[in-house]
DNA sequence: CTGAAAGCGCTTACAG
DNA sequence: CTGAAAGCGCTTACAG
């Protein structure tokens, strides 16, 4: 009873070693075995692979990978602590990599350079195979270097180094989208309220939002973009300023789904309808806060998903030495309710 | 010019060789410099240390791995899309652990049972030293079964075996919080809104809300809970009911901050004074959600980065043995804002 | 104080 | 078809 065997033994795994003692082969056979060789009898196969089953053998990968120079394995360094973006680009990448094939270590920096740092070097040692660093925001971020020993892809955030690869959601072009929208279902008066100007985000949907609108030969309502913050808050402030300011406003393009529930409260408390005289939308797609709107509201998606799988597909492709650089822009994607599209 | 070497070969890591080769000892002397073994000379371990630096050494984690037989590695699988719990609960994990101490594999299993079996495998390939199991609502889950070579916590969602051990927000006091609050600001004719009647969230919390009214001497305003849907329409709906049913209700108590703002905006049109005539409280503090809200919301938060750490904190403990069993509840916490005090 | 040897769990030529 | 040997990158007794 004094044994020293602990309460808290835990057996060690078992290795391939017992299952070839179990199975009376050696080691190099049982491997063989259950990776599939040629040249194992049919029986001997047999036998191993449930000695295997038995003992619940499970490979240890990473003497696997050490062997391999290979650890299937990739990290995620995200600075987003909501995990808006970083859970669904994180589900894009395995779903990329084949489920099962690849494993992610996904750690949080915390928009925080020493935090990182220290992140790096943690997954560098664990020999990961790539790097998707994805930012809080579409701000380029400093890069981490070029002469790291992975390829490396920035997420979300495209790194302030051209000689990186970068893939970010088209900013530019889901301005244009949101406005073509607009026009298409017989707006022409247009306002756009917008989030904090030093943000890109709000910077280029805006200017994808202007281009769009001269393209189709219409003036942006209200004189200039009411750029502020990104709350409901700022939505509601704008409203009323943007209301007040032009009579015959017909839809007001948001930076954000935040900013125009705040447009959406105030064009309610007003007493005017939506989507009937004005037409409201907004950026992000964000599902919490789009369907519960009155009326639910029309909104741009960025495919963080799609992002996430392409990303991870830019760390394949330069794992194979098909390496590219540069920003790849990811297209966006319009997504109808009832803001816009009367009975939709 | 016809090389063997592609154009895409990166150079194999430096290797604790290479930094031996280079300074010019063992590869066991190298090791003992590098990880501060005493009885090395100190120019010895100077002229590793230098050596190690000059190529960027950085010690395969795996091989020290294979030979510790612990990883330091932990596999959190969820199954929470939005990352609205994961992420919290990995950055409360990421601290417990200390930084850089652990690392953390993430997979999303997407509440499919195949996937999960699929992600255990491939983690227990990779032989992390334990595992958190991150549920999508706080019902009670199916185990992942006692014979895990690894210690297993279920955060969020508990195991339903009570052998297993599980941390999960009190949802029961959490409810109670609420009430107390209410009353303490001086309210009596209070209503319950909540959300689907099928997940354990509603009801303990409903559950932890009628225990401290009847504490208070108090009566649920509008003889029964509400339960619906998590939704602010179902919020809406259940607050034009519950108005039309009590003419001197004082306050509504939301089963989530999505349901109050539904209730919020209700009480907003019919033109009754939040939270002078009626205050209103939600659950999950879900900021997005609360800080916009007319006025601020107030809600009870889940402490989800303190549910992380709690869970990370019981994997330490079965791993030195001092493993516990059941369920853990943890408190929830009060924050005050506009919706029920007034100048908040 | 230093280094040769053994070994962690696996795989891959290479003999038999 | 099978197994002994070498080796991946590291660490840890054990001689010197």
């Amino acid at each position: 009873m004094s044994g020293i065997e602990s309460a808290n033994a835990r057996p060690r795994a078992a290795t391939l070693r017992d299952v070839a003692t179990l199975a009376g082969v050696s080691v190099a056979t049982a491997s063989k075995a259950l990776n599939g060789r040629a040249n194992v009898h049919p029986d001997t196969r047999r036998r191993v692979t449930e000695a295997a089953e038995r003992i619940s053998f499970t490979p240890n990968t990473l003497a696997q990978a050490i062997l391999a120079g290979q650890t299937g394995t990739v990290g995620l360094l995200t600075n987003d602590l909501e995990g808006r973006f970083s859970l669904p680009i994180l589900m894009g990448a395995e779903d990329a990599f084949g489920a099962g094939k690849m494993s992610v270590f996904l750690c949080d920096a915390r928009d925080d350079a020493i935090r990182e740092q220290h992140h790096i070097r943690a997954l560098l040692g664990r020999r990961v195979d790539g790097l998707i660093v994805v930012g809080s925001n579409t701000d380029p971020r400093a890069t981490l270097g070029l002469d790291l020993p992975v390829p490396t892809v920035y997420a979300y955030a495209p790194s302030t180094d051209e000689q990186d690869c970068s893939v970010v959601p088209d900013n530019v072009h889901a301005g244009t989208l949101a406005i073509e929208h607009l026009v298409a279902t017989g707006k022409r008066r247009i306002g756009h309220i917008s989030g904090d100007v030093r943000y890109a985000a709000a910077r280029d949907r805006a200017t994808g939002a202007l281009a769009a609108l001269e393209a189709a030969g219409l003036e942006l309502a209200g004189d200039r973009v009411r750029f502020g913050d990104w709350t409901e808050a700022w939505g509601r402030a704008a409203t009323h300023s943007l209301l007040d300011q032009v009579s015959d406003l017909d839809a007001i393009l948001c930076g954000s789904d935040l900013i125009a529930r705040g447009t959406l409260d105030v064009l309610r408390d007003r007493g005017i309808d939506v989507p009937a005289r004005v037409s409201v939308m907004g950026f992000d797609n964000w599902e919490i806060l789009t369907s519960g709107a009155r009326p639910p509201l029309t909104s741009i998606d960025m495919n963080f998903e799609t992002l996430g799988r392409r990303a991870a597909q830019r760390v394949f492709d330069a794992l194979d030495g098909k390496s590219t650089v540069g920003v790849e822009l990811m297209p966006c994607r319009l997504v109808v309710r009832g803001s816009t599209a009367q009975g939709a």
